[in-house]
DNA sequence: CATGAATGAGCGTTCATTCAT
DNA sequence: GATGAATGAACGCTCATTCAT
């Protein structure tokens, strides 16, 4: 018994240790210009045993995919905790997804660099659906005070998944923006500034007159 | 001089079909799914004459996004003629960046598509100015309203570059996270529709209570 | 000594096991296009377990080989029995030929899908012998009846085992013509017909003027 | 003109220098033995010039069984020149096979290498239907004097394309039975006294009584 | 100036085989 | 004896780039 749960251990770690090795990867360089050849070697594996592990590259690119959405959502629940109002969660919730961008930069630089679809294909479905689910749940999260403060007749009246959608895209839009290898050096202000101001104007555009 | 003029003109057309072929092909099948010789053969010349133009294929996808943000800028110049007041020209800013998206798509793509890592090599300096030059052109247009609506003491003071960055930031978010393939079927709201909210909220935000 | 031949009893069963597996196998896909990992999930083993029976994918084949081989020299043996002339006796070996290729097509095709070069690897020198002389056996019983028709004066004088090969090889080419994929669409008639067609031929071509 | 010639000729050249390289290697080892790197190699050429040539691996191998095949026709049709009667006729042919087997001895057996079935096809229709009708031709040859014999009432009367694939898989049965690696050993026989013992047993057994 | 044949390093992936358990 | 994780060489194939013409 304690052999096989060994085994299993170990099987997860390698695992993980594959993950790790290729988030690094795929951060620096991108999906295609990474081969399974430096993650092998970054892993301190051979070619071979990533395929042991990942069915593809592709697959091995969304299980990150699904890592980083999983934390995100962790991250957004303990962000809510103890906190009361709309206003609060939603600023709580928006300063957690810009806290994630920096502690979890690989996690989020990679769940965007492919959105606009140069991955062929090659994923299993239920990859995928896991992949899409992760990523509704965090929407959801996010539209949840949004009710709140619409029900309490502070935010105007719209669909909650839609504003969502709209803060979610603009937090991410900026992030981006100013991660931006190239165009970083003209950013007239920090990150924190930029993320705050937008959250400012946000919160404020949303309330009632 | 007729000869070299005609020479000069024949050259550039040459350089612009190039532009054209490529534009269609990154857009559709992305950056390494595109290869030089699918470019040439679309451009109907030859591959070797693709190098004649473009010292490589990174610097020719970066000229297209040089393109893309020249084109851009005329459409904000375009857009903010006859129009007065900050607000309305910070609306149509706001649109005609949603419209540049739509009668674009090509170019949104393609400037977007790459930002974050997997173009590594070598582009000439030169080039990579003019990229650079062009993306800050467009946002110091975005902050003259900006700065025009703090004077008159109707958007709360801040510095109207990082705005910029803010909005334009933004509206990219969202308009990305809409296109992207896999996330577009659970978006509750058309990205028109989307913008608008947008706008409305951030203008609204901007204003001092 | 109980315990010891249930332990052999079990180990040549796994050894058919395995064969079984890889016949069907190999038949359907061919030796290069199937892999030993195929093979051990087929058997219901491990692929490690595979190199405990065989000591390599070649030899498994050969191993193949052997087996068919004995398996059709029962058919001749049992086709013979009860048949008294020469000449029944040859078309009773022709007919289990025939027979043999229809009931067994999976050792049949095995037998003659290598025989031209694709196996070039390490096989030992005892298994290789095993098999030549398997193929011997055969052929020699095919030129008994033919020794039995010159004794008697009504086949033509020859080498028995000369014209043994020729039939042998005659309707061993005409089977494998008609197996043949693609050009089986422009055969004129059934296997059975032309099988029926040579062996008339041929007994009659046979015989003394 | 003269360089577009010369450009032509050569290509034409390296085309056939490729397939000469291939034609070896496929005989000596077998399609899936033999990489397209030793192809290369072998061409001294690169890996990929091959591809510039033929489509992939199977194409090449295709068109070397095309190549074989018009070279046996031609062969067939220099044969019966000259010729007059039916059972000449055969008889000229059926050496030429047997000819053709020993000259061109890597034509004969790549075109029954794989016969059954181990090559995926990702072969272009267009060739395959080349290779096929390149068969029925040869075929077909084979089957006019045996029309002429029965005409004649010199041979029993049949369907003559059935007798010509009896014919034909006996040559090659016999041809392959004898060529084989691991049985030749034990052949009682050169391999043209077998083939003049079956041909001279197919004609006496073809004719009426 | 334009061509396109040739290159060769590199890709993702497979798989026979080994060996620690 | 049986396992199956790990290996790593080899595969077919692609493609950015060069260069003789």
């Amino acid at each position: 018994m304690g052999i096989k749960e060994r085994r299993k251990r170990e099987k997860e770690h390698r695992r993980s240790e594959i993950l790790k090795a290729a988030k690094s990867l795929f951060f620096e360089q991108g999906f295609f210009a990474t081969s399974m050849n430096e993650i092998a070697k970054a892993a301190e594996l051979s070619k071979g045993t990533l395929y042991l592990y990942f069915k593809n590259k592709e697959e091995l690119y969304i299980s990150l995919q699904i890592e980083g959405m999983e934390l995100l959502n962790k991250a957004f629940t303990k962000a809510v905790e103890n906190k009361t109002g709309w206003e609060e969660k939603l600023r709580a919730i928006g300063w957690a997804y810009y806290q994630f961008s920096r502690n979890h930069q690989q996690f989020f630089h990679i769940n965007f660099q492919f959105q606009h679809g140069e991955i062929t294909r090659s994923t299993s479905d239920d990859l995928f659906k896991k992949c899409y689910e992760a990523v509704v749940r965090n929407l959801s999260f996010l539209s949840l005070p949004l009710e709140d403060g619409m029900v309490a007749g502070q935010i105007r009246q719209d669909e909650p998944m839609a504003i969502a959608v709209v803060l979610w895209g603009s937090l991410t839009g900026i992030i981006l923006l100013y991660e931006d290898k190239d165009h970083r050096k003209f950013m007239p202000s920090s990150l924190n500034d930029l993320i705050e101001k937008s959250i400012n104007i946000q919160i404020s555009g949303l309330k009632v007159a």
